[in-house]
Formats: C-alpha cells, structure tokens, sequence
DNA sequence: GGCTTATGTGAGTATATAATCACATAGTCA
DNA sequence: TGACTATGTGATTATATACTCACATAAGCC
C-alpha cells in the first residue's frame, strides 16, 4: 500500500510533469535552452498570443521550471533547473521505441 | 519561427509527459519498476477502483509507456520502456532545487 | 504630461480529463 | 452449465485546462 509520503511525492512529480506536458510549454523550454528570452521573442518562436505566453510562462515559473527578471519594458526568463532538459533525451527514447515498432508493424502488412 | 517538424516533435513529446502527468500513474510506473504486475494488484497498491485503474492503464498503454499480456483472468502489465523512469530522477532534481530555494526564504524570516 | 510598447490578468467559452456507477465480456473451476 | 472473478467500457458528472478578447499596469521616450 501507498504511504502518505510517497503519495505526497507523486503529487508533486506530477505537478512538474503537467508543467512541462503541451507542445508549447515544451517548444519554449526548448527556446530557452539555448538561453535567455523575452517574453515578446518567445512568442514570435513559438507563433502565439503573447496573452497565452504569459499564461504558460507563468505556469512553468510556478512550477519552479523558470525565473524571471525585469528589464527596462522586457520580462526576461530562463531555464530555473535545466536538468529538466534531460526529461526530452528520455522522451525521446521513447518515440524511438514507438518508431521501431510502427516500422515492425508495417512490414508485417 | 517553429518548423513543421519541431511542432510535431513537441506534440508527441507532449502527449508523453501528459502520459506520465497524474499522481496515480506516476505510482503506477513506480509500481511497476520492480516488476510486472495485474490489474487487481496495481489498483491495491494505489487504493482505486479498478476501474479508474484499468483507464489509466490503458491511457499508459497508448502511449507506449506500458504493454500487457493476458494471463488466464489476470491481465498482467510491466513497463515498455523503462528508460522513462529516468524521468524521475530528472524530476527529483528540480524538487531538491525546489526545497533549497524553500529552505533560503524560511532562513530570511 | 501624453504616447507607445511589453507584459499580465479578469471574464467568458470550449474542450479535455478524472472519477464513479452500472453493466458487459472473458476466463476459471466446481 | 452456472457461479465466480478480473478486467474493460459506456454514460454521466465534476473539475481543470487552454485560448481569446478586452483591459489594466508599468516602464520608457518625446
């Protein structure tokens, strides 16, 4: 049976994994990888509202995955734990698996 | 500007982590490290109904992270690709990174 | 001060997700 | 065959999430 402890923990994994799980919560940690960005460029990159930007980004920073900072009229983040960074290299690992056995299915047609 | 091809990559990206994203899953995949396990064991050791458990199997399922065998009534299911419980670890880290930044703030009062 | 730009937030709507209950199905065994 | 057990699924409801639009705020510049 579940201890309250691990319980505990489980829920706070998963409030990072729903942090980080939507196409553009992803394609902005993978901007911000490269370094730090205002809110304006993200929102360029990533091709959406700069409303809906600030709602992911404000998201993620309650999470813990990003900070921010001022500067002038910009609001500049960046990657708070890239460690998370590694959370796509398993990911990916993943989709390979997948990929391997979509091709073994395909040649079985 | 997001080519095609990064958009897509995110998107199943995303619907991996959304996989893993839920407190009763990440306890099953835990569950399930130490080896495979039935339905009925699985919903004892995460204390819900069965068939709560059997939907969010089946979600796991889907997205590649779990595969499963019948074995007379029991249906029996173990990880697909382990390497996702690399996942967890990444994820310990932004926690610890998390309860330092909480032990600063509690040191300043 | 007034104008402009960058960002965040309230309100509303649409959609997705989670949980529960009742029931259907499939396999086991006497 | 009939009773029993394990699992999955349809229908419903409650809740959470994502997005958009309009507006508020804050900082810079003339």
């Amino acid at each position: 049976m579940l201890s309250k402890e691990k319980q505990l923990l489980f829920e706070k994994q998963g409030e990072i994994a729903k942090a980080i799980a939507h196409p553009l919560r992803i394609a902005i940690l993978n901007f911000l990888k490269d370094g730090p960005q205002c809110v304006c460029d993200i929102a360029e990159y990533i091709g959406s509202e700069r409303s809906n930007v600030s709602r992911h980004l404000s998201l993620m920073t309650k999470a813990a995955l990003l900070e921010h900072r001022k500067e002038g009229l910009k609001v500049i983040y960046k990657l708070k734990t890239p460690c998370i960074l590694d959370f796509f290299s398993c990911v990916t690992a993943c989709l390979k698996q997948q990929a391997k056995d979509s091709e073994k299915l395909l040649k079985a047609l």
